[in-house]
DNA sequence: ACAGCCATGTAATCGGTTACATGATTGG
DNA sequence: CCAATCATGTAACCGATTACATGGCTGT
């Protein structure tokens, strides 16, 4: 009995779509990737291959048929060992990481704010509250109209949010620096 | 004139911190990092002495002299290249992946909660709510008496309300589901 | 004095990105 | 029909992690 090793993220991601949407091409599990509304899921074809194959050597997915087209695709689809590995990495326990303050690019700027001039900052500050206003519409307009499943809604739900609370915490940090009228 | 390549995330804050706070070893700015409330930057050795390496093979820090201890340490400072490139790295402009919605393991897991089981789930939501209310306990004691940077404090506090709001959305999805009393 | 931590690194490995290659499919 | 895009990969590289090695420093 080798211990199984943690899984990372994507993997674990990988391993949830595939068995919330039913047997996949690795192609059609990084679209669902690429629908998603944060910028950070990109999962290039360099990413999802290799871990194709790593899950299917490591028996937690395997191939269950061809596509049919010509293209040679394969359809994947959880073994067993795959769903209880999924379920561990989903938990519970929850690890520090995962509930942890997640890292925030815009958030570790802000420290550094005090290394620009006025004009900068002022230039920064309402760049970032523009681009997090269109973000927010565009999130919004995303939740109309869509037939999605309750658990994603939620999820996306958590993504409006966080979003709307970097806003008001970007103007927050605008009227602490007495940043004039933005 | 060869191109300036784009620095990483590690890159652009260890230059930050350098800037910050004057000439430092590359250990103490480890250190620096690990303060940090978010578990994300770990910083290990591993990372931080090629980083160091890197930036000095590249013009942007420069060694200025060694410690005086006997360990043999050296303090590195910013070249007017490295400032240039640190600006250019902080913004703006502000770059999509910047401002976008910065991923959050705890909320990919939400959005597969429906694979659990609900005695699972409603254990997966009271251990994130308990876990988020501990760590903003921690960050609101951290706050107090300490003796920060204004900077330094506006991105605690962004970090605080990003906490704050993942545990109301947390208790909005609890509620949402139905879950009998937490 | 010496156990344990501090500080400075190095080597192997790993998971991901960018860039490229190739053939199938589709729209005008 | 042919250009553009879809779909399936591969190769080279890169930045980070884990694990290890070494020696200085410090508290009891």
């Amino acid at each position: 009995m080798t211990r199984a090793r943690a899984l990372t993220e994507l993997e674990g991601a990988v391993l949830g779509v595939i068995r919330a949407k039913g047997p996949c091409t690795p192609y059609a599990v990084r679209r669902e990737f690429q629908a998603s509304t944060t910028p950070y899921w990109r999962v290039s074809a360099g990413a999802i291959y290799p871990l194709v194959a790593r899950l299917t050597r490591e028996r937690l997915i395997r191939a269950v048929r061809p596509t049919g087209d010509a293209r040679g695709g394969t359809l994947y689809a959880l073994t067993p060992a795959g769903g209880r590995a999924l379920l561990r990495w989903l938990g519970p326990p929850l690890t520090p990481l995962t509930v942890g303050a997640p890292p925030d690019p815009l958030r570790t700027r802000v420290g550094f704010l005090g290394l620009l001039s006025p004009a900068a900052r002022t230039a920064f500050l309402d760049e970032a509250a523009d681009t997090l206003r269109r973000q927010l519409a565009e999130l919004a307009a995303v939740a109309d109209g869509a037939p999605i499943d309750p658990f994603e809604r939620l999820a996306r739900r958590g993504s409006y949010l966080a979003m709307e609370t970097r806003l008001t915490w970007i103007l927050e940090v605008r009227k602490a620096l007495g940043v004039p009228i933005g």
